[in-house]
DNA sequence: CTGAAAGCGCTTACAG
DNA sequence: CTGAAAGCGCTTACAG
């Protein structure tokens, strides 16, 4: 047994002497095999530790059998479980996950592609809209992931129940801890969750007769230092709140930093709530209360719709996911982040890594 | 221009009036080419947007040009400074990743091999010696990051600096918190990393003259849970102890619960540090002091020696990169968490998800 | 500098 | 149930 080359087809129908159409057919399970020479492939195969090369059989089938997952970055603890339920349904049903990153301001070409993939998961704006159109004019499966897709483009897309969610936590600041000046950290500019979730602020703040005060609103941009920033600023300026409902978790981390560099206490001065249950979420002090936003069902669907795609069925063009309000104490709630918060940890279940 | 197909070299080469042959020299440049006539491809190739099919280079090359990743399972922000720097080195060398994850039990095949890859990046357990020593035996391209290879296997591997670190982080316990009673929790049974920073801890402990005290090294298992349960055993059962250092930040986290949920003032009684420097140490409370292992700077290690391997080059069979005593409050520092933390945290340099 | 042609390792009608 | 053969879309000696 030479070490020098891998085993071909060729090699395995050879040493089992019956033709490589037998081979692959039994091996691929597509057609039945009569039973003695399905042992003989079967035992060549083994012996010879035969692996099908994957271009080989992507070029002779025309697909290859793996899904690619645009990344316009790689941040922070909200991509951990996402990532984690892509993966396992991938795997689930026979296909690797082919990972592109594609940095911001994206100056290169497509990482993925019909090339190398069968399908293509998008995030957010890692791919812009013309390109979205032309990938899916020439009826390549495609999920558009915490986006809508651009007017005139039916890529199905997955999304979470930004409105309700927002809404709920602003009324449980309003209704159990009795705020009334709440202020909003917005996300980036264009940026549709934040749009929802803004909409979901006001739709709580009218259902309470609460008037709107533009002053109470600022950018928080989904990151940390600049929602630090923000709320630095209104602390300086004497702007008056008595809550802070931040567009996502990192946004709630700057807003408590800047709160706890001011000595403001927190809840008892200003309740904080955030948005996304990501990991570090609970690990705050105090343990933020925030709105889980289900990464790993995203990941799950997505998966799925895009197999349906790539199974020539339609798809569901909507799917949108619920929210819920994880209450921890930073709103002012007593928590509970004995049990429960430790217990139920996405990322603790695995079983991390060896360092 | 037909939307059905994609264009193939056959139909530049047809549209350029010339051989596939010379398309495919002047698209990878792999010989010089008339000006005329690489004019008239450069136009025909634009026109068809043609895109290389991967699968038909892979098997005309025998090479993929992409590059795997193993993973034992994804967990945790430990994770996402390190894949950030594997993809973005690989990508400059014009390589794809392609992620496989390998499910803890692994009872399945290997995602990743010769097939679809041409080099592999092997995370901790994620593959058994027995298979590191048969991929190794052909010739195939490989890194192990966090481990050592089994004896006789001479694959390179990447390490960080433990047992210095370790020692470091213990001392400074010593040194100028004037602890004596510093407990350890231990990683998972047979982890290396862990293995070489209970020596490090021990090695601090004997410079200092304090004996070491069996009573006092408990399991954190790298995991949240069982760090916690680990202390508030250790409560319950009245060890007494003036510190804790954690094997890694995640049951630095548990550690921190356990104290917090019995009233233990951290550091006034108990100090604590842990090792990793996750992307959520700095979020905890007190901010968490801890050393540094440049996952960035692993992922890039690991990248360049595999490309070395795939290039027909030697490669370093050890590369052990230095680590850091970060010092914030958790220790009893006066810490800083307001500028510092912040401004250079790996993870909030990139634009964030649109979540 | 350019082309004709073989070959990479599979799959799959087609024929039996 | 089985085989001979064409074909998938590229690359690359070989010859000129």
């Amino acid at each position: 047994v030479s070490v020098k080359r891998a085993a071909t087809i060729d090699d395995v129908a050879a040493a089992a002497g019956v033709s490589t159409a037998t081979v692959s057919r039994f091996l691929n399970g597509t057609q039945p095999v009569g039973e003695a020479t399905a042992a003989r492939v079967r035992a060549a195969a083994e012996r010879l530790s035969y692996v099908p090369q994957a271009a080989a059989r992507q070029l002779a089938q025309g697909r290859t059998h793996s899904l690619g997952m645009l990344l316009p970055d790689v941040s922070d603890d909200f991509f951990a479980p996402l990532l984690r339920s892509i993966t396992d349904s991938a795997t689930e049903h026979g296909y690797t996950l082919l990972i592109g990153i594609r940095p911001s301001g994206h100056e290169r070409p497509l990482p993925l592609g019909k090339q190398n993939t069968d399908g293509l998961l998008v995030f957010d704006q890692s791919l812009s809209d013309a390109e979205l159109h032309r990938l899916h004019a020439v009826h390549f499966p495609l999920v558009v992931l915490y986006r809508s897709p651009p007017p005139g483009v039916d890529v199905p897309c997955i999304l979470v129940e930004n409105r309700a969610g927002a809404r709920a936590a602003t009324e449980h600041l309003i209704t159990h801890h009795g705020r009334r000046r709440i202020a909003f950290l917005r996300g980036p500019e264009g940026n549709e969750d934040s749009a929802q979730r803004e909409d979901g602020y006001r739709d709580a703040l009218a259902a309470h007769a609460i008037p709107f005060d533009p002053a109470l609103v600022g950018v928080g941009a989904f990151r940390e230092r600049v929602a630090r920033d923000t709320v630095t600023g209104w602390l300086a300026a004497n702007v008056s709140f008595d809550a802070v409902f931040a567009g996502d978790d990192g946004s709630a981390s700057g807003a408590l930093a800047a709160l706890r560099q001011a000595g403001v206490a927190v809840p008892q001065e200003v309740a904080l709530v955030g948005f996304d249950d990501a990991a570090r979420a609970r690990y705050l002090d105090p343990p933020l209360t925030t709105v889980r936003a289900p990464g790993a069902a995203v990941g799950r669907a997505a998966v799925h719709q895009l197999l349906r795609q790539i199974a020539g069925d339609d798809a569901d063009l909507r799917t949108v996911l619920p929210t819920e309000l994880v209450l921890r104490r930073s709103c002012g709630c007593p928590g509970n982040d004995q049990s429960q918060n430790l217990d139920d940890d996405p990322l603790s279940a695995g079983s991390g890594y060896g360092h």
